[in-house]
DNA sequence: TGCCACACGTTATAGCATAACGCAATTGAT
DNA sequence: ATCAATTGCGTTATGCTATAACGTGTGGCA
């Protein structure tokens, strides 16, 4: 449960991209953010993976694997997974709603003791744990 | 919890494609499996991306959204996630070794309970779950 | 000063996935 | 029987996602 970077100061492009991702409504993939950063000078796609890799390693972001695309952590205050105190939430869940593209962002600690559970019993030592539901949000549901 | 097929009639292709993957020692990408599979017949993508997704209906296939990669579901009989049944043994996860590339396949039926009651105190409506914690297996962590 | 670490920019390439077309075989209702 | 609908298949082309490998510049520091 690696403590995250508290408060980290950012490159020019790390700003960039976090901006971008956090005025967004929903999750972006790299090339999306690629296009909306041509106008400040971005030009190639490892600008944009760089700085999503500085910021997923700060815990300001995070990568949807079941959608190749990323958000800005939802917790304010980068209290997320970790932040100012460093003892961490534990792993970060996503629902993720189909119709509307909605991501709802959220910890269960239950979750992860049981999964903490599971892997103690298997010998098994987790670095990174992926949670994501795809359905529909309630908005979309009704 | 959409109830998977059961026994169905795999086409020559289906069978091809899920023989390769069972007979594997980790997961596969579809790329991978198609080079397997040259000797075969099979010149394109498509032959396996076709495969693949019946299979992963039929509940015999999983996808490891994580790696981009599919793994045989381990369950015997094709009891995984529901089987002659029906009744379903809800989501299933996956801890993958990322020394050895071992990958566990297991359920956890209070992890289901957390996530479906979070899911309903918020109105979503699940479709599909992926959980897979990446990490190093008891062998590998020693 | 020389070294190191790091961010950056660029070009090229690798790896993953699907669109769109047409053909063949199967099924099932009329 | 025959027509229509469905499904699987093969092929070509394309698009999306991600990284390798190179070089440049800058700031910290012994």
């Amino acid at each position: 449960m690696n403590a995250p970077i508290v408060n980290p100061a950012l490159t020019k492009n790390q700003t960039l991209v976090f901006d971008v991702l956090e005025k967004s409504e929903g999750p972006m993939s790299a090339y999306t953010i690629l296009d909306k950063l041509r106008d400040h000078g971005f030009r190639a796609p490892l600008q944009v993976y760089r700085a999503l890799d500085k910021l997923t390693e700060f815990g300001m972001v995070h990568r949807l694997e079941s959608l190749n695309a990323f958000v800005a952590c939802a917790h304010r205050e980068h209290e997320c997974c970790g932040g100012a105190h460093g003892h961490g939430h534990g792993t970060v869940a996503f629902a993720i709603c189909e119709s509307c593209n909605q991501v709802l962002e959220f910890h269960d600690h239950k979750v992860d003791h049981n999964l903490g559970d599971w892997a103690k019993s298997k010998g098994f030592k987790p670095s990174k744990t992926t949670i994501e539901i795809r359905g529909l949000c309630e908005k979309c549901a009704a």
